[in-house]
RNA sequence: GACUCCGUAGCUCAGCUGGAUAGAGCGUUUGACUACGAAUCAAAAGGUCGCAGGUUCGAAUCCUGCCGGGGUCGCCA
């Protein structure tokens, strides 16, 4: 049973015991809400009960907090205190910690993983359309996203990763505009570059690939032809590069969902009819309107043009239609702060479909800014200015970068300074966290050069320090970030804990030594720090950041 | 104008459902390597939590208004 679950439990049999003898009014209790007081002079933990409960019974705070006070009968408490308005202090006797220590060593790596829940979640992400490199924003969101995924696998959700793939529309054509003509300047064949044209240097590369490959064989065939030759050839590499990069980043998929397959089984035509006869569809102006409004939306959308062609909104309809009937209980979408404007009506079609708005959720990023010699650096995949997440990567690492962008909140925005980040300066936190990991690494190896073993079950209690006592209440805490974390979409919160834990060890580490102690304080030693070991390896997997054995 | 995010130490940011003396990193200052990795540690200085009201035992946190900054407001995606 949970330390706070039991004293939650004696807290209330005291405040029971209390009214019974008649020293405090009798009435409902509310529930016990334990804290981690901020400081440690104020006990283990503390609880504002005597505040809340005082409120309900009509009773001074002070008063009920003393009368559970003489009525406490657990044993585990050492002492406690009543203080300020009335909060109640407990101190424990440290027990609690070496069997917490004990129970968290007996689960080794699995530490931090919750049993499975029925719960099947979708986490969308990334979902950057295929006509050019990955940039720096999309690396927040592919560093946020993969590890929410992580994260609410830990708290044992059933977690499908998914890429939404925009291979239909305006862009893609522009897309096949750009390579023709960038296929015909490599040979020197006069044209004008389209007005919505792609003027990254990536399309350059495309069109020069294809020259090197197939010369001016294309060249031969009408343009209409060409240009649709050069759609399917462009998409196809721009997919793999797409992989390429998010797989060097550590961002994995499960799916690669496919816009055109939308388009070509029919499902936007029978999403409209449905629509039509739920009454949330209608013509107007030439043009079929989704009835938005209907659901708070500040007015009706167009879902089919005037000519007749379907809107972005049209195939975003079909798609979440097609997500609840794959049987996901939620939705999770993470999209940047410029689609903020889009959630309401997005949810305004999942509600006209009759799926409830609150399976939705979208997770707004804000936006990345990235500075360069003091100075900002536009962001345009249009301009080709962009520092592409490839570059990033190469930059400063896939650790360094996932790191900086998981540790903020998705509600701040980010200034992304690339000279501080490419230098590789110990200002980086990652580091700070990677070398608490390589340190304990370390002391295995010289143990095991030694011909020390660890040996069963150590005796805890001779971790009495104030740093070691700190350095397990921490550990204590993980499973609750985790699972506090998860429920709100929060991973920086990890990357906090992460950080945490790695100064309590290094705090550690300068106060305690390990090798050439007596052995059964050596063997409690190695049983806490292996323990902090996992715990830093699991933080950081669920971060997507990897833990070196040596640096 | 509407909607949304932000405003907390010199800088970058935490602060979960309201709780006690508001925290961390960087930077600054001062110490610690003839014992496990100094990419570390210890300590100090540094704040009217944008402003003004309100709610209450209690507000950085909730509500209202204002000020400042970012983003969005298309039959683009």
């Amino acid at each position: 049973m949970d330390i706070k679950d039991k004293l939650a439990a004696a807290l209330k049999e005291a405040a029971a015991a209390a009214m019974a003898k008649g020293s405090v009014p009798e009435g409902a209790l509310p529930e016990v809400q334990l804290t981690v007081p901020p400081q440690k002079s104020f006990g283990d933990f503390a609880t504002n009960f005597a505040m809340q409960a005082g409120k309900a019974l009509k009773c001074n705070p002070r008063t009920l907090a003393q009368a559970i006070n003489d009525n406490m009968s657990a044993t585990f408490i050492e002492k406690m205190e009543i203080a300020g308005p009335g909060f109640i202090n407990f101190f424990l006797k440290n027990d609690w910690l070496y069997d917490m220590l004990g129970e968290i060593t007996a689960k080794g790596e699995a530490y931090g993983n919750f049993p499975p829940r029925a719960e099947k979640v979708q986490v969308e992400f990334v979902s950057a359309n295929p006509t050019g490199p990955l940039h720096v924003g999309h690396g927040r969101g592919a560093a946020v996203g993969s590890a929410l995924v992580n994260l609410l696998r830990a708290a044992g959700c059933q977690v499908e990763a998914e890429y939404y793939i925009n291979d239909a529309g305006n862009q893609i054509n522009n897309l096949a505009a750009s390579v023709n003509a960038r296929y015909l300047e490599c040979l020197s064949i006069p044209c004008d570059f389209p007005e919505e044209g792609y003027h990254g240097t990536d399309i350059i590369a495309t069109a020069q690939r294809i020259v090197n490959a197939d010369g001016d064989k294309y060249c031969r065939l009408p343009t209409s032809e060409r240009v649709v030759l050069f759609r399917e050839l462009a998409l196809k590499e721009k997919i793999e590069l797409l992989k390429e990069d998010l797989e060097k980043f550590n961002v994995h998929f499960d799916t690669w969902f496919s816009e055109r397959t939308l388009h070509e089984c029919g499902d936007i035509e029978k999403c409209c009819a449905e629509l039509i006869e739920r009454g949330y569809m209608y013509e107007a102006d030439g043009a079929k309107w989704l009835r938005s409004t209907a659901f708070g939306d500040d007015k009706d959308r167009v879902v089919i043009r005037e000519n007749g062609v379907p809107t972005y909104l049209a195939a975003d309809i079909a798609y979440h239609k097609n997500k609840f009937e794959r049987g996901f209980d939620t939705l999770i979408n993470l999209w940047g702060a410029d689609h903020h404007g889009y959630i309401k009506r997005m949810k305004a079609a999942c509600e006209a479909f009759g799926y409830s708005g609150d399976r939705l959720e979208v997770l707004v990023l804000q936006m990345v800014s990235l500075y360069r010699d003091g100075e900002l650096v536009k962001m345009s995949k249009r301009t080709g200015q962009s520092v592409t997440l490839n570059e990033l990567i190469e930059e400063v690492g896939t650790d360094a970068a996932r790191f900086f962008f998981i540790m903020r909140s998705i509600d701040s925005q980010l200034d992304f300074d690339l000279n501080l980040a490419t230098e590789r300066s110990n200002e980086n936190p990652v580091y700070y966290v990677q070398y608490a990991h390589a340190r304990i690494c370390s002391i295995f190896r010289q143990i095991a050069e030694n011909g020390i073993t660890m040996a069963g079950q150590a005796n805890l209690s001779l971790l009495a320090s104030e740093c070691e006592i700190d350095l397990i209440k921490k550990l204590g805490e993980y499973e609750e970030e985790i699972a506090s974390a998860a429920k709100d979409r929060a991973p920086h919160r990890i990357a906090r804990y992460v950080h945490e834990l790695a100064g309590l060890f290094h705090t550690f580490y300068n106060q305690c030594r390990i090798l050439g102690v007596d052995s059964d304080l050596q063997q409690a030693r190695l049983q806490l720090v292996q323990t902090v070991k996992n715990n830093l390896r699991h933080a950081l997997g669920i971060l997507g950041v990897s833990a070196p054995e040596q640096m």
